[in-house]
DNA sequence: CGTAGGATAGTAAACGGTTACTAGTCCGCA
DNA sequence: TGCGGACTAGTAACCGTTTACTATCCTACG
């Protein structure tokens, strides 16, 4: 492997030219020279070590994404956006799936800075654990020490997300969809409460529902993980409580895509019988049957803005947060609840109503 | 930041004896000094420079997969499984999606070997342009040249997969069970013909074919690309043929989720009027509706294996070739064909049949 | 009592770049 | 003619580790 002292050599120069001509420094080379040095280059199919590079500007162009797993489309959307981004800066992407387990966000936040990663961006972390944050919080200071930026994508320990949408307005619109189409009692599948996300979702829920005179049933909020699984698991507490119900609003999609699989099982028509909704718009959403009316989130462009955001940051400026539009996507999964709803839990109250 | 020398300084050794503490060399270091050395190592929040360690190592424990899109849920569970077996041994994963643009590829594969990388596992290429392969292979040259490995997942230009499965014989089990349940008219959505990997299942679907007694139809194959698009093209194509078919069977799972979508809009059910079969077994095959049949591969295994292929190497030696298995995963998409299939072209040829 | 050799620890030379400084050339202008 | 300064290019220090060598001390054995 060619080294830039073989370059140099072989241009007959100094290794200083090589460098000033190889890495696009703002200094002058004359022609003459640089065409051979380029010669050189290409003849000993020479290619810079970003290691050693890095080691002297002290961190390389890397950018970590700490994601909760890369499977999950919703975050697979993120670091594709991020990856666009990132690429057309010569950065690479590592992916880091902690499974929201705090050890191993700790842990690849601590391979991150000893890689003196340029920067760091947590996709959907945002654990409330304050344990954890202590330790993760001093490798974060280390990085911002050697010149690292750091992005939030998500509300966290320390505030609220650089690059974002507005979560509460999001469901809140959802909601206000849903009366819209005469349902009354909506239940909600809430994320997991160890997520501040979660909390800001679950606040738009009431919100809306606050907006439109209804009055709320804690009956009808079940938390569970954000999986398909829990919005099987989600369903099952719902119809197992008292409360009757007519829509089902999800704190994201897969609880919104496990909710409607379960309802399927259980003979339950989406949305002749009950509509559901969903929060995220991931690449799935569209293509269940029927459709899943949700709230969209422009997951890629969230992703090129949290590395642009970084990028600013690594220029030496303070970016200003950047909220970003979300869209509601009405599809098949919703529909005015049935003339009688009989289900579960009887007819409709309507006297609620009558608001 | 703390480096070595601060260590070094605040324990009151040499910066040798802290690299042989904080690296777990095979190294003797006494006791007392050892906890001298971590402790200090811990006042000052000390974490190495993998930069400087890598420089001096020759390469850095990362491991870039270049795949397709991570957005593809093929792709994204591979890499969930690189990423698994990875971060046992402090490895990072630098995820590359290159859309099978070789521009992009080569790119990636460059900015991989300038960073070092000490393993490279190409997921999904296995692109049949020899121009671009005269190039990249001169960057695995080199990567080799440094001690990197290199793990193939797909069969390539340079010869078989590495790690992987037994791509024609998965399809031909697949047509086999079609047979079984007593299509004869099989038709056939292969993946773009720029890929090795397409050229394997076709093959597999013409074995599977010929296993069965069945004369092999052009006119029943359909060539486009690897999603969901393609499988709609692919269904308005067959439409559009002459040939009469009761049952698809496609390259992956993405062309067979996207023909049933296409065949639900044109108001063809699947599968009491058409059967439809994948491959590859994602995650949303389960939950499409009805499910869809198809071969399943243990994606997040291949991943596991294709860094435990890849440590190997690094350790010195020359691992063998691993086949894994495929598993035919029977779900709601699949049936025995209509009595009387009038569909497409007229009823189905019983003439065949008897075969 | 002399010394071979094990146990520890230190010295210093890489690894492959970048860049602050220094230095030589050549031009224009007083 | 003398000199300031723009252009170019080279020198060498430094980034943070690892490790081959070397040095010291101590123990055990002939």
């Amino acid at each position: 492997m060619a080294s830039i002292t073989d370059v140099a050599r072989l241009a007959g120069v100094s290794t200083a030219t090589v460098s000033r001509v190889v890495s696009a420094a703002p200094y002058a080379v004359s022609q003459a020279t640089r065409e051979r040095v380029l010669d050189a280059a290409r003849t000993l199919d020479y290619v810079p070590n970003a290691l050693a590079r890095g080691l002297h500007k002290s961190y390389i162009p890397v950018v970590g994404v700490i994601v909760h797993d890369i499977t999950d489309p919703y975050f697979a959307e993120v670091v594709r956006g991020v990856e666009d981004a990132a690429s057309v800066g010569g950065f690479l992407v590592v992916t880091c799936s902690s499974d929201r387990i705090s050890e191993r966000e700790h842990s690849y936040v601590r391979l991150l800075r000893s890689m003196r990663a340029a920067t760091l961006i947590f996709a959907g972390s945002g654990l409330t654990d304050p344990d954890l944050n202590v330790e993760v919080a001093k490798h974060l200071a280390a990085m911002r020490d050697y010149g690292a930026a750091v992005v939030h994508l998500s509300p966290h320990a320390f505030g609220e997300a650089d690059v974002g949408v507005d979560n509460a307005a999001g469901i809140a619109r959802m909601v206000a969809a849903l009366v819209e189409l005469g349902h009354r009692r909506i239940a909600f599948l809430a994320g997991p409460t160890s997520l501040y996300v979660s909390h800001q979702r679950l606040e738009g829920y009431r919100r809306g529902l606050a907006e439109a005179g209804i009055a709320a049933d804690d009956r009808l909020v079940v938390s569970t993980g954000f999986n398909r699984e829990g919005g099987a698991l989600g369903i099952d507490a719902l119809l197992a409580g008292a409360a009757p119900f007519t829509a089902v609003c999800s704190a994201n999609d897969l609880l919104a895509l496990g909710a409607m699989q379960r309802l399927a099982e259980l003979g339950i028509d989406v949305p002749s019988d009950v509509s559901v909704a969903g929060f995220d718009d991931i690449q799935t959403a569209a293509m269940a049957t029927p459709g899943l009316s949700t709230v969209r989130l422009p997951l890629h462009e969230m992703g090129r803005r949290a590395f642009g955001y970084a990028e600013q940051l690594l220029a030496g400026g303070q970016p200003a947060r950047e909220i970003l539009p979300t869209e509601l996507a009405m599809r098949g999964s919703t529909a005015p609840p049935p003339a009688d709803a009989v289900f579960p839990g009887g007819p409709r109250d309507d006297s609620v109503r009558a608001t």
